[in-house]
RNA sequence: GGGCGAUUAGCUCAGUUGGUUUAGAGCACCUCGUUUACACCGAGGGGGUCGGGAGUUCGAGUCUCUCAUCGCCCACCA
């Protein structure tokens, strides 16, 4: 068999993905085995992926092979979301290129447009997805705007509508003055800007005297109708009752007191404008004060301002300042820093802006979801999530959900309206039909009702996810068996938006569709990922350009090398600083990662392991030499260890830990170790030591399986000849078997004898491979080392030894080191210096002594002695008594040596 | 202004009921080495008083308090 040197990780992922869907490993009907589902985050449909997605899907292909190789049935639903604004201003941009307006050719026409470019271009990403070897289900790849998710979305809002828990309101809401929608409080991004701060005099009515207040919006000064001062204020306390007039309008407003107003800020006085500023509307509440709207849906000037009619509020921003200017009520302009909040989507500064919207109650469902975490039923990872789990949906916390949208990409909304009636129905039949019977009006047609022109909030349909790709609502077939999912991986920053939400529904719609018998919690575990950051721990964001191309980056370094990489930092909950160097002139991220390098050597590593087994010739005649025999047992009960405490890792969603420890087993113990303890000087291996290799080396690949999957099924397929559809990946995961852990501890005795030979000869500048002869005095209980065959050859072979023995001769010419306890001589063929050995000795018998003195401190004091659990004095006890051993044999050693003198 | 989390080797991080040799890994660094799996390699080495201080304890990187620095989240200060 002729292997190449390298390991290519393009032909051989693509060859094993395409076999494993042509397998359809990865689809999942019910049956009578355990289930195990997980709902993939949905992506944006317009979405590319990012290390964001990598690092979760990497998480979720994990657990969901891992399930599969224990036997159980795993079922991943992948999917993509419609993310109403994102892809709505997509589609509106690609139109205008064309010179289409979204406003001229309505509704029907624009949906048509949009699912057309939905499918040309959306979901990409489920492509990008297979090449990172998600091994998703793909036959049940679900959209949420397809019809089904679509109805469940219709039904869910009629249903809480008919319990009470939907109403529509005028509110202060955020607007968006790009997209033309309102936003909830979440798809607000807030950061500090800068900003100025202008100082504006209004006179008081029938005086000479002026009141300075101080905004960083003077375009609203027109829609002011009021002033506002502390009721405590001695500056002001003369002018209760009066009232100021508006520079520029010349409106009479009332001066009001409240405490709201804080003395310390700016002139302690305040203008209060209901129309634009949510606190200023609170107020305008609570005094009765009129509401002027000065400003349109986009963010320009109405007539009702008077000034800088139809410019943009920024624009008009700046030509107020010089009218305030010229009429000399502009006192002074601050330049100040300031939190402005941008429409996560467009990065439009959001406009308060009072407008009618659905909104969702949501005190009973925060109440429900805070309860399902608290209780357990569902488990945060890590458990400190629940603390900003907490803070957000505790009572005083809790805000009403606006649902609605005005935009035409998403569910609309079914309610329609007549006069100042409202119909909430599956279909506009139904609404008729209640219409007709609420007015009492048979004849009432269609067409005299008016359909609301709103769709609801994507996450209105993503909180529905995992009832909705199993078609829960119209039947519960698979939904009883796939609910509850087992595992929930996103990232903590939609802990709010998505996880919590998904909770309530789950409560909420679950005991309704499955019975109260029935698990009813959406996911039994969340596993929160953090957030990926760029080598300056700026979160990675296509805005700012410092995220590699994904794609990219597995080209260079494979999935495997990939998927390595996103895992080998950082664990659950924490932020990972993913170490993509920058381009020192452009300041983007190069496309280049030490963790994904040492990922893809990684797996040439594993690759040449392979050309070296499949190098040998296998002679069934040959008998099984010591060594093989004794590194055999070894390595097996090396890889149970490793087994175990894997499958304890992964149990504990500690996956970082999991794939290092695979990593260190298979390139120090397998690849080192065992493989340069067996290998043949004549390349003729015996036909059981082959098998028994190849049988450790096809379970250790069978391990590493769910983390790389491509290159351990690759290997896999070389060590043995497998029949036609013995797959990897649906064999089992290897029992872990007792293992011998005396053998484990001596061959770590026998490697300490290698390294010290080893060291030897390099600070002696004694060549790797010169001949030398070690042995070990008669008596010592370094005997039991030389005693085993298999042990002393190991040694002999990998510290190329002529032989290690034991014996009765006095040491000459040799360099002594402690194995163990004991002291083992190393003949060098060169003069030794006695005097530096001595010190050399010396130097190590100090730091024993000062171990040992360390241990006995602790054993001659009663306390510890009486208190401490008998485990751990006894752990000291061995300690006190190995050190002491060693303190003996270095101290004899040391005598003997200074004898020579 | 509240809250959460960090601070361990040059870098990125482990260290999960306080005791497993007076701290570990990977990368980086230094020395040596082309021995027929791998130079995407092998062998060896240096490097940390676990942010500062105090306390609890027989025992603290681990628990408590405090200070410092840095992140992040939430909040209506014009």
């Amino acid at each position: 068999m002729d292997l190449p040197k390298h390991y290519s990780s393009e032909t051989v992922e693509k060859k094993w993905y395409d076999h494993w869907m042509a397998q359809n490993y990865f689809h999942s009907e019910p049956d009578e085995r355990e289930a195990f589902s997980v709902v993939i985050p949905p992506p944006n449909v317009t979405g590319v992926l990012h290390m964001g997605h990598m690092l979760n899907n990497t998480i979720q292909d994990i657990l969901i092979r891992k399930a599969r190789l224990d036997g159980k049935n795993a079922c991943w639903v992948p999917g993509t979301d419609h993310a109403s604004i994102a892809t709505e201003a997509k589609v509106v941009r690609m139109l205008r290129e064309k010179g289409i307006k979204k406003g001229d050719i309505g509704r029907e026409e624009f949906l048509k447009h949009a699912f057309a470019w939905k499918e040309e271009y959306g979901g990409i990403i489920l492509e990008q997805l297979k090449k990172l070897g998600a091994s998703c289900d793909w036959e049940r790849t679900r959209f949420t705007m397809e019809e089904s998710l679509s109805k469940a979305v219709i039904q869910v809002f009629v249903d809480l509508y008919r319990k009470g828990r939907l109403y529509r309101g005028l509110r202060m809401t955020n607007w968006d003055t790009d997209a033309l929608t309102v936003l909830s409080n979440e798809e607000v991004i807030y950061e500090d800007e800068n900003s100025r701060l202008f100082h504006v005099r209004y006179q008081v009515e029938g005086t000479d005297e002026y009141v300075v207040i101080a905004t960083q919006r003077p375009e609203t000064i027109m829609a002011d109708t009021g002033l506002a001062v502390h009721p405590d204020d001695e500056r002001y306390k003369h002018l209760h009752g009066k009232r100021v007039i508006v520079p520029l309008v010349n409106r009479s407003v009332p001066i009001i007191t409240d405490t709201y107003v804080d003395l310390e800020f700016g002139t302690g006085a305040l203008k209060i404008t209901p129309a634009h500023d949510p606190n200023d509307y609170e107020l305008g509440e609570k005094y009765d004060l009129e509401v002027i709207d000065i400003i349109n849906l986009d963010g320009t000037l109405n007539e009702l301002a008077q000034f800088c009619i139809g410019e943009d509020r920024f624009v008009a921003r700046k030509n107020i300042g010089k009218l305030l200017d010229e009429a000399g009520a502009l006192v002074k302009i601050e330049d100040y820093r300031t939190r402005v909040g941008r429409s996560e989507r467009t990065n439009a500064v959001v406009e308060p802006k009072l407008t009618l919207q659905w909104f969702l109650k949501m005190d009973e469902f925060a109440a429900t979801a805070l309860e399902a975490v608290s209780s357990g039923d569902v488990k945060f990872y890590p458990e400190n999530m629940w603390n900003m789990y907490n803070s957000w949906l505790k009572a005083e916390n809790v805000r009403d959900w606006c649902i609605s949208r005005q935009l035409w990409w998403g569910q609309q909304i079914p309610a329609w309206y007549h006069g100042e009636e409202v119909f909430v129905a599956a279909n506009e039949e139904e609404a008729l039909a209640e219409a007709r019977e609420r007015l009492g009006n048979p004849d009432l047609q269609l067409s005299d009702l008016t359909r609301d022109e709103d769709v609801v909030d994507t996450w209105f349909s993503s909180w529905l996810w995992p009832i909705s790709v199993f078609d829960g609502f119209e039947n519960q077939d698979e939904l009883k068996y796939y609910y509850p999912t087992d595992t929930l991986v996103t990232g903590w920053d939609i802990m709010f938006f998505w996880v919590a939400r998904m909770i309530m529904s789950g409560y909420e719609w679950a005991p309704e569709l499955l019975g109260k018998e029935h698990l009813i919690m959406p996911f039994r575990n969340v596993y929160f990922t953090g957030m990926v950051r760029d080598s300056k721990r700026r979160k990675m964001s296509k805005s700012l350009g410092n995220s590699p191309d994904a794609l990219a980056l597995i080209d260079t370094y494979g999935a495997d090398g990939v998927r390595y990489g996103m895992l080998s930092s950082g664990s659950a909950g924490n932020d990972i600083i993913f170490d993509a160097p920058l381009d020192p002139k452009t300041g983007q991220v190069l496309n280049e990662s030490k963790l994904c390098a040492q990922g893809s050597k990684f797996c040439n590593k594993m690759w040449n392991a392979l050309r070296l087994v499949s190098s040998w010739e296998r002679d069934a005649s040959k008998a099984e030499d010591p060594i093989s025999q004794m590194a055999s047992i070894w390595i097996e009960s090396r890889l149970s260890q490793v087994n175990k405490e894997v499958t304890r890792l992964i149990g504990e969603y500690r996956l970082s830990d999991a794939i290092m420890e695979l990593y260190k087993f298979i390139w120090d113990d397998f690849c080192s170790w065992y493989l340069e303890m067996i290998k043949p000087a004549d390349g003729k291996i015996a036909e059981v030591t082959y098998q028994r290799t190849a049988s450790a080396y096809e379970q250790m690949m069978t391990l590493l399986h769910p983390f790389m999957p491509f290159v351990t099924e690759e290997i896999w397929h070389g060590l043995k000849e497998r029949a036609a559809g013995d797959d990897c990946i649906v064999s089992k995961w290897p029992e872990a078997r007792e293992f011998d852990e005396a053998l484990i501890s001596r061959v770590t005795l026998a490697q300490q004898a290698v390294v010290k030979v080893r060291e030897t000869r390099a600070t002696k500048g004694v060549k790797a491979t010169e001949k030398l002869k070690m042995f070990t005095q008669a008596g010592s209980p370094g005997e039991e080392l030389v005693k085993d065959a298999g042990l002393r050859a190991a040694i002999e072979k990998m510290a190329h030894l002529e032989e290690v023995s034991v014996t009765d001769v006095e040491p000459s010419n040799t360099v002594a080191f402690l194995v163990g306890n004991d002291t083992f001589y190393l003949e060098l063929n060169e003069e030794v210096d006695v005097e530096a050995e001595i010190t050399a000795l010396e130097k190590e018998l100090e730091y024993q002594q000062g171990f040992n003195a360390s241990v006995m401190k602790k054993l001659n004091n009663e306390r510890f002695v009486n208190n401490a659990p008998a485990a751990v004095v006894d752990r000291e006890r061995k300690k006190a008594a190995d050190s002491e051993a060693r303190i003996k044999s270095l101290t004899a050693e040391i005598e003997r040596l200074k004898g020579l003198l």
